[in-house]
RNA sequence: GGGCGAUUAGCUCAGUUGGUUAGAGCGUUUGCUUUACACGCAAAAUGUCGGGGGUUCGAGUCCCUCAUCGCCCACCA
């Protein structure tokens, strides 16, 4: 795969990427199976609408999947990502029916549901799952090998399984409930489908006349097309205003209806007129009424909520709202419109359908969860599930308390159709895996499952279950779920109480909880304001490896990001800085033989410069360790961001130049510790950049043809940095004498490039000698001409008055021979004084509070003396500057 | 109504169990074609850590309270 030519100039992403990919998936690097010589790792998807398209969304989540993935394989755990697709009933539906409305001018109706589903089955071979083919061009490492999707024929038996099951147990059942219902679906939906939006309304107060015409009760509304299905006007029993009226009936207007005025203490006297008319068939708490007073369900609305027969004449067939603007005109022309009232109320909609749900009563499935909940509250209270963040195990905790009934039955025909079977003769229902073989006439349930009766599944249906497949007995429980908060009730919760039921254990052990991608304004991302920005194209202007660096790097913990494109620079000139080193060290020369693991005599024979780069991996190396062990994946990137950048680019290399311009076994060592450096660098950048990192590591000749960086050694720390604490410090302290001198350079205006001479005095012998030591490469560092190094002070009579930096091991100057600005310098000094003086101060206050030297722990107060000691013995040398100045 | 989160530099955000002088990227300013990189190098400036109170030797960090913004759940005849 490698090809061996200088390096260009710029990183090109496309064609690095388009060739490793297919390489990636065509050498079965993907598949993980079951190895009981190694530690399994697994995760599954959360499987995508087989209708859906990448957004951004989709690459946050599956980034941080594949970086978990890649870093585990390279650990040497088996992995498996398990990939699929979700057949999401109601909004493939709705997608095909508008395919077939547009390209063929039909309709589901038209065409019947054997025709319609098989139309359906050929819509998806033809366009579904594009989001799988896109995760492709992302990196992901997903094992295609096991790509499944919800309606296969194995996960059909496994949804037809726990159907029975839990009908046999007692837990599903069939029944008239109050229920919500989408119009545009003409379905039953769960609760979990249904999003309160706050929206304008009006509150509409009608006047419903006494039967004896002694008067009238004034009701209000805000849904006037429901009255015809008033069965009663309640108010409460302790009400003194009315409670008189109990018994009586009122004529319910528009109709030829009396209805009852009744008692019950659903009737708020505080809140309206204390009348409220009785709906049972259109609202929950009057539903609840009705029962409690054996009044009448009186359905007035068709299934695509137009109104239907017993909305009388005037009403059938018109839609709900019209019917509403009509009622409201009739009343205020039979001057029974007392008033109407804005108001702002939350109103459920059909989150597929957009459009207000009505909720009414109907035959539907069910699932009663109260059981199922038990243990799947306790997986999670005893801590064999953790989520990430923690706090999401509140919102958990909350919904699976006070968990309601699920209503699992859907209108629709594309889906998983619900295994009961009636015996109209004889009003029998059959229910079982097969439909039944015992004689006389059964008919199936036309209803199928609500889409998340399979997701539910998932973790386990994936691996083959009901069969006891060897992925199940190796891959169950998966050990990570990366998923969106917004799930938490309808997969999430769920999944773990199917696991919990049916595989007697958890399906996962950690769940983490991405956050949500934001425009730059805030805004959700979303199609109708156009500011959601399609991933591909981003990934063409920046390249894959920077979408998912840049995305890992803004997305905090538990927070919702803000993306815009213009951020993909931070992973795109990422990108081109690690090219650019690996091009700078390709120019060098050849590959070092010991990049995999330096050799002793290297090791007893590296520079200070060397030992400080090899600790900063460590450093790292830990870092990034725990970082992902506590799914902080924006700490492992800040953290490989700034070891590449800063300690390997900015220092290190620049450090290594010197030995590598000595030649010979100078430059041979440097090269193998930068050789060593780098191929660590790149290995732990894979799991986050695994396009580019591979290209890298066959370039630099780390990798031969038939090897990958997926399947080398995540680094591991080499304790680098606990061998001399005391040299790495005066390195620190020479990069710091470096800082300062480039400081002096630019004060002065001086270019970088020219070429200065520069005094160091040293603090004391020590710093001398080691000062002298490293003096080529301060030289280097510095771009200077010279540098000067002793243990006398800088005498301005000899080499004329200097700008001074005041530093750990020296100070250093930039004699400037008439140049110096004497006000500027004092002012500097003058800054500087005032600022240790006051840390000074500080300090010594801290240390003279005897609390401080009591309770304070001894690495505290003993830091704090050794930092007074410093500043004081700063501030001696400051003083010093100063006097000399005057 | 119940719950959760946020508020730190002009912007977007880091800041692990409380412990020196609060950081990064972008933007801004200055100087640079220095033996990879202008998708770059070197350097600089900008903060009463939302307000108030408390605990503590010590608070951006813990507690209380207020304000503003956002999310979730419930309810709204």
């Amino acid at each position: 795969m490698s090809t061996r030519e200088p390096l260009p100039r710029a990183y090109e992403p496309a064609a690095v990427e388009a060739k490793w990919y297919p390489h990636w998936e065509k050498s079965g690097y993907f598949h993980g199976k079951p190895n009981p010589q190694k530690k399994p790792y697994s995760i599954v998807i959360p499987p995508p609408n087989v209708t859906g398209i990448l957004t951004l969304g989709h690459v946050l989540n599956n980034t941080l999947q594949d970086i978990l993935i890649r870093y585990h394989r390279m650990k040497g755990e088996e992995v498996c990502w398990f990939p699929g697709t979700d057949h999401a009933g109601i909004a493939t539906e709705a997608r095909v029916e508008k395919y077939l409305r547009q390209k063929e001018n039909t309709s589901r109706d038209q065409l019947g549901r054997e025709e319609f589903i098989r139309r359906v089955w050929q819509w998806k071979g033809e366009f579904g799952g594009k989001i799988i083919r896109q995760l492709r061009t992302l990196g992901c490492s997903c094992d295609w090998e096991r790509e499944r999707f919800t309606m296969d024929e194995g996960l059909s038996a496994a949804v037809r399984k726990v159907f029975v099951e839990l009908y046999n147990k007692g837990y599903i059942y069939r029944g008239q409930r109050m229920i919500n219902w989408c119009p545009v679906a003409k379905s039953a939906l769960s609760d979990e489908e249904v999003i309160y939006k706050d929206v304008a309304g009006k509150f509409y107060y009608f006047r419903y006349p006494l039967s004896d015409n002694s008067g009238y009760l004034v009701v209000a509304t805000t849904r006037p097309e429901t009255m015809f299905g008033d069965t009663a006007v309640a108010v409460n029993p302790e009400d003194e205003r009315y409670k008189h009226l109990i018994g009586k009936t009122v004529k319910l207007p528009l109709t030829d209806r009396e209805i009852p005025i009744i008692g019950d203490v659903h009737a708020d006297p505080t809140k309206g007129t204390g009348c409220v008319k009785i709906t049972p068939a259109h609202d929950p708490n009057d539903f609840e009424v009705g029962k409690r007073h054996n009044l009448e369900v009186i359905n007035v609305m068709n299934p695509d909520a137009t109104l239907n027969a017993r909305a009388g004449k005037e009403f059938e067939g018109l839609d709900r709202f019209a019917a509403r603007d009509k009622a409201v005109r009739m009343m205020e022309e039979q001057g029974l419109l007392e008033k109407v009232e804005d108001i702002r109320h939350a109103v459920g909609y059909s989150e597929r359908g957009d459009v207000p749900i009505e909720t009414l009563v109907s035959y539907q499935w069910f699932c009663n969860m109260k059981e199922l909940a038990k243990p799947a509250i306790e997986a999670v209270q005893s801590g064999k599930i953790k989520f990430h963040p923690e706090r999401w195990s509140k919102t958990y905790f909350h919904w699976m308390e006070n968990i309601q009934d699920w209503c699992i039955s859907r209108q629709i025909w594309w889906g998983h159709r619900i295994p009961a079977w009636y015996n109209d003769a004889t009003g029998e229902v059959y229910v079982g895996e097969e439909a039944p073989t015992s004689p006389g006439e059964w008919r199936q349930e036309e209803d199928v499952l609500d889409t998340w009766f399979s997701s539910w599944l998932w973790p386990f249906s994936i691996m083959g279950w009901p069969e006891k497949t060897e992925e199940l007995k190796y891959f169950y429980p998966t050990c990570d779920l990366v998923t969106g908060p917004d799930i938490i009730f309808f997969w999430v919760a769920r999944m773990i109480m199917a696991g919990c039921e049916f595989m007697k254990e958890i399906p996962f052990r950690n769940v983490y909880f991405t956050s949500i991608i934001r425009d730059e304004l805030g805004r959700k991302l979303s199609k109708s304001l156009g500011n959601s920005p399609d991933p591909l194209d981003v990934i063409a202007e920046y390249g894959a490896d920077a979408l998912r660096f840049t995305i890992t790097y803004i997305a905090p913990v538990g927070m919702d990001i803000r993306y815009s494109n213009e951020k993909c620079e931070i992973g795109k000139t990422f990108a081109n800085k690690l090219w650019n080193a690996c091009r700078f060290r390709q120019m060098q020369g050849d590959t070092s033989a010991h990049f995999r693991a330096l050799p002793e005599d290297i090791v007893a024979n590296v520079s200070g410069d060397e030992r400080w780069m090899l600790a900063k991996l460590d450093a790292a190396i830990d870092s990034i360790d725990t970082a992902i062990a506590e799914f902080r994946f924006h700490s492992a990137a800040h953290e490989v961001y700034d070891l590449v950048w800063s300690s390997f680019c900015d220092w290190f290399i620049e450090a290594e130049k010197v030995p590598m311009r000595a030649g010979g076994a100078e430059k041979e060592r440097a090269l193998a510790v930068l050789d060593y450096a780098l191929y660590r660098i790149l290995r732990l950048l894979h799991p986050f950049m695994p396009f580019i990192t591979e290209e890298l590591a066959h370039q630099m000749g780390f990798l031969g043809d038939e090897e990958t960086i997926m399947f080398e050694p995540y680094p591991e720390d080499d304790a680098f940095r606990n061998a001399d604490a005391a040299a790495l410090a005066r390195i620190d302290g020479k990069f710091e004498l470096v800082r300062a001198g480039r400081f002096l350079k630019a004060s002065y205006n001086l270019p970088d490039g020219k070429k200065v001479k520069f005094f160091v005095k040293a603090v004391d012998a020590e710093s001398l000698a080691f000062l002298e030591s490293e003096k080529a490469s301060m030289l280097s560092l510095l771009n200077a001409e010279e540098i000067e190094i002793s243990l006398a002070d800088y005498d301005p009579a000899v080499n004329g008055a200097a700008p001074s930096q005041v530093c750990a091991l020296g100070t250093v100057y930039l004699p400037l021979a008439g140049l110096i600005d004497i006000a500027a310098e004092k002012a500097k000094l003058e800054k500087q004084k005032k600022e240790l003086t006051g840390w000074i101060a500080g300090t010594k206050a801290r240390l003279g509070n005897e609390k401080f030297l009591a309770k304070a722990p001894e690495n505290v107060v003993a830091d704090t003396k050794a930092q007074l000691a410093a500043m004081e013995e700063k501030l001696a040398r400051t003083n010093e500057l100063l006097d000399s100045l005057k």
